[in-house]
DNA sequence: CCGTTCTTGAAACAGTCGTACCATATACTG
DNA sequence: CAGTATATGGTACGACTGTTTCAAGAACGG
């Protein structure tokens, strides 16, 4: 008896929420303007998800769970070579529609190094789907125990994304992809 | 005439208020508390700042002057190897006494990527030290204009530090610069 | 209808924020 | 001493924060 619960409003204000921190950021994200942004209230943002920071949490699962689709979605095929897989994920991670994903990635990453108390599943919260990426290197190697030349290349990718959108500067980025891919043929 | 300025103290004010944001971070800095630390009161610190974002600006600024200095001081000789170069000054960046300024250099990328307009100087002020540093790789190049290689040496330093940062797996990481130092050599 | 549960609005609370205003204290010149 | 500039405390303003409280509305079962 009673009025039914109503889940389906929670998960659509979380799908918008989420976009609006993709847009937005999640420094300076504030309860008012986020609901006003999603045609609803602060109060039912906390009915709906307990506190700020839960809701923090839930978007920023959300957003890794979007990511790790999208990602499946567009990984070279399992066929292709090691060098054509990362070529591929490098074009597709580095592409302008992923920018929101990657600024709340290094939001997310900053964030963490000041509060790690915030992230208590530390590696897992923050590189999450960066691992599902990392995964695709795992042949890239030197034996069955080689995690060294997935960590390198992984690295390559972060390092080379922190560059471009820092500097915007497509041309010598991707050069330095093919730089790399260069060396990792010898 | 009247009583004598004294520059000696803003800059007293600004070497100790540095040394809060290294320690703290940028993200959650606010006046009161961070004069209460310094001794001081928010009113000193608009009267010799003018206004927090100034404060803010001056602070970052003597932070990757710092940066640059103790960089400067430690140094691989001019003398040794390019490898050799790269590994001291991995070993000099991944100390865990530069924690804090790298936990501060990837809060004011994040903070740039959400905020370019506070950063008009984007690359000079994010990249600066981290520009001083990629200087040394100059000849570790394919020619003279060869910007890619250097690319690349530096994409792998932030990458690495930021897997380190977040996994504190420094061993995984170390390895991952010997097994790139080895495809360098070929 | 009643009772029950979920939903929602409006307002207020207790705090923090950067900053501005006003007065006063301090240190110097002439 | 007066005059003048810097230095500094205290206080308050207005805007914002996440959250709570109180009350009413809305949808269901019996």
């Amino acid at each position: 008896m009673g009025r039914p619960p109503n889940p389906a409003r929670r998960e659509a204000t979380l799908a918008r929420a989420t976009d609006y921190v993709l847009a937005h950021g999640l420094a300076e994200l504030s309860l008012r303007p986020l609901a006003a942004a999603l045609d609803t209230s602060p109060r039912m943002l906390l009915y709906d998800f307990g506190s700020k920071q839960e809701l923090v949490s839930a978007v920023l699962a959300e957003a890794r769970r979007r990511g790790a689709t999208r990602l499946a979605e567009n990984l070279p095929a399992e066929a292709a070579s090691p060098e054509e897989r990362l070529r591929g994920i490098w074009a597709w991670i580095s592409a302008p529609e992923r920018a929101p994903f990657v600024r709340l990635f290094f939001e997310v990453h900053a964030d963490g190094l000041a509060h790690p108390e915030n992230y208590p599943d530390r590696a897992e919260a923050i590189t999450d789907w960066f691992n599902t990426l990392g995964a695709t290197f795992r042949d890239i190697t030197t034996g069955p125990d080689d995690t060294v030349t997935p960590t390198l290349v992984m690295a390559v990718i972060r390092g080379l994304l922190f560059d471009l959108t820092t500097t915007g500067d497509r041309r010598r980025t991707d050069d330095a992809l093919d730089r790399f891919c260069e060396l990792l043929r010898h």
